[in-house]
DNA sequence: GTTACCATCCAATCAGTGATTGACACCCGA
DNA sequence: TCGGGTGTCAATCACTGATTGGATGGTAAC
C-alpha cells in the first residue's frame, strides 16, 4: 500500500501549492500524459511505465496517486465524461412525468446523444473506448462508478411501461445500456488489413433500436420460440 | 516463429500415430487443461504457463501448438461452440422465405436459444464468457472466426424489413448480435461483496428486446431527438 | 542397416507488465 | 530549529506471453 493517499475522491485538498514548478498538479500531469498516450498508441497499448515516463515522473507515480492503472482510468473517465451526461439527464428525467413510448425515446436519446457527439472526435472515441473496456471487459461485475447508478432510468422506464415487472425493467435497461456502451466503444481499428472498418451506427438507428426494444410488448415467458420438432 | 506448425486449421494430419503414450493428442490435452483451469479459476486468471503445467507439458507447448494464447482460446471456442449453432441456424434460415417480424423473431430465437441453454451450466457460462471476451474486448475489430460470417442473417433480416437500407440492416444486426454476446457473456461474479450478482436475463426478454429493435420502424434520420432549447 | 529428415517436446530465456518498497528531499507548522 | 508528513525517486518483486536452440524419437529414403 502506498504511504498514504490514492483512493481519495477529492482530488487536491491543496495542502501545499505555491512552488514555482508545475502549474498543473502531478495528478493532472499524469492524467494528461495518459490521455496523450491513449490517443497516440491506442488504449490497450499503453503501460503505466509509459504514462509515468511521458509525464516525466518516476515509475511509481501512477501507483501513488491513483492506486492502480484502473484507478487512473476511472479518474480520467469521471473527469471527462460524467459532466457530459449530468445536465442533459437531469433535464430529461425532470420532463418525464407522463408515460408512454415517446417518453422512453426521450430518455434513450438523452443517454445516447452524448455518445454520438463524442465519437465525432479522436479524443471522444478514445474516451468511449476506454469507458466500454472498463465497464464491459472487467473480470467481475463492477458496482463502483456513477454509471452503476441506473436506478433513476429504471424508475422512468418502469413508469412508462407499467405492465412490465421490475425484474423485466431491470433486465431491459441493462440490455439497452450495455448495447450503447458496446456500440460506441468499439475498437478504433487504426490497423490496416482486416475488414474495411465497421463505423459507428447512426444515432437515429441506435435510438430507434433501443426504444423499440425497451418498449416491446410483454413477452409470453412460457411460449416456445422456435417451431422445431 | 515455431519450427513449423501452429496456425494449421486441420488439427492432426496423423503423421505418426501409434505411440503407447497418450490416447489424446497433445493438442487435446492442452485444450482440456485450459478448459479445466478456466472453469476452476475464471477465464481471466489463467496464464499459458498454468495451462502448460496443468497439461504436464513444457512452457512452450501452447505456443507451439496454437501460436498464442488467443489461438488456443479460438480453437477451444470453435470446437465447443460452433456445432451448437450450425444445425439450428441452417434449419431456421431454410424456413425463412417469407417476410415480417415473425420471421425475424424466429431468426433471433435461433441465435439466442443456444446461449440460454449454455448459461445453465458452469461450463457453458465459461464458454460464453470466453466468447464475449474474445469478440468484444479485442483491441481491434476481428474479422476471423466463423462468427464474423453474419451475412446470411443480414440477408434474412433485409428481406423481412424491405424498407430499410442495407446500411441500416448491417448496423441493426450488429447491435443485436453484440447485445446477445454481452448479455450472456457477463462475468461470472464468483466474488463476494459488490452487487448481489446480476443474473442472466430471461430468454423471452432477450428475444422480445432484440426482435423489437430489429423490426423497429425506419427512423427519420434528420429529426431532433430531444426537445431541448 | 544406415542415414537423413521432420514433427514434437523440452528447458532456458527474452522483453515486457503492474505493483510495491524503502529511502530521500522538501515544505509546513510547531 | 526541529519533527512530521507529503511527494518523489530508483530499485525491485512477481508475474505475464512469447521465443529460442537444442535434444528426442519415430519414419522414410537410400
Amino acid at each position: 500500500m502506498p504511504d498514504e493517499p490514492a483512493q481519495d475522491p477529492t482530488p487536491t485538498p491543496t495542502p501545499t501549492r505555491d512552488p514555482d514548478q508545475d502549474p498543473a498538479t502531478t495528478r493532472d500531469r499524469l492524467l494528461a500524459a495518459a490521455e496523450r498516450l491513449f490517443l497516440r498508441r491506442g488504449v490497450g497499448q499503453v503501460s503505466v511505465r509509459a504514462i509515468n515516463a511521458e509525464a516525466g515522473l518516476n515509475p511509481g507515480a501512477v501507483h501513488y496517486h491513483f492506486g492502480s492503472r484502473d484507478g487512473l482510468v476511472t479518474a480520467l473517465l469521471g473527469r471527462e465524461l460524467l459532466p457530459l451526461w449530468h445536465d442533459r439527464l437531469e433535464a430529461a428525467t425532470r420532463r418525464l412525468a407522463a408515460t408512454g413510448p415517446a417518453q422512453v425515446r426521450t430518455l434513450v436519446a438523452a443517454v445516447a446523444e452524448p455518445f454520438d457527439e463524442l465519437v465525432r472526435t479522436d479524443r471522444g472515441r478514445m474516451l468511449c473506448r476506454l469507458l466500454a473496456q472498463t465497464m464491459l471487459a472487467a473480470d467481475r461485475p463492477l458496482s463502483s462508478s456513477p454509471w452503476a447508478g441506473t436506478a433513476p432510468f429504471e424508475v422512468v422506464l418502469g413508469r412508462a411501461m407499467p405492465e412490465l415487472t421490475v425484474h423485466e425493467i431491470t433486465d431491459r435497461w441493462r440490455l439497452a445500456f450495455t448495447t450503447l456502451l458496446e456500440a460506441y466503444g468499439r475498437p478504433l481499428t487504426a490497423d490496416a488489413a482486416s475488414v474495411p472498418a465497421p463505423p459507428f451506427p447512426e444515432l437515429s438507428t441506435v435510438v430507434a433500436f433501443l426504444t423499440a426494444g425497451l418498449t416491446a410488448p410483454r413477452p409470453d415467458a412460457g411460449r416456445r420460440l422456435t417451431a422445431d420438432g
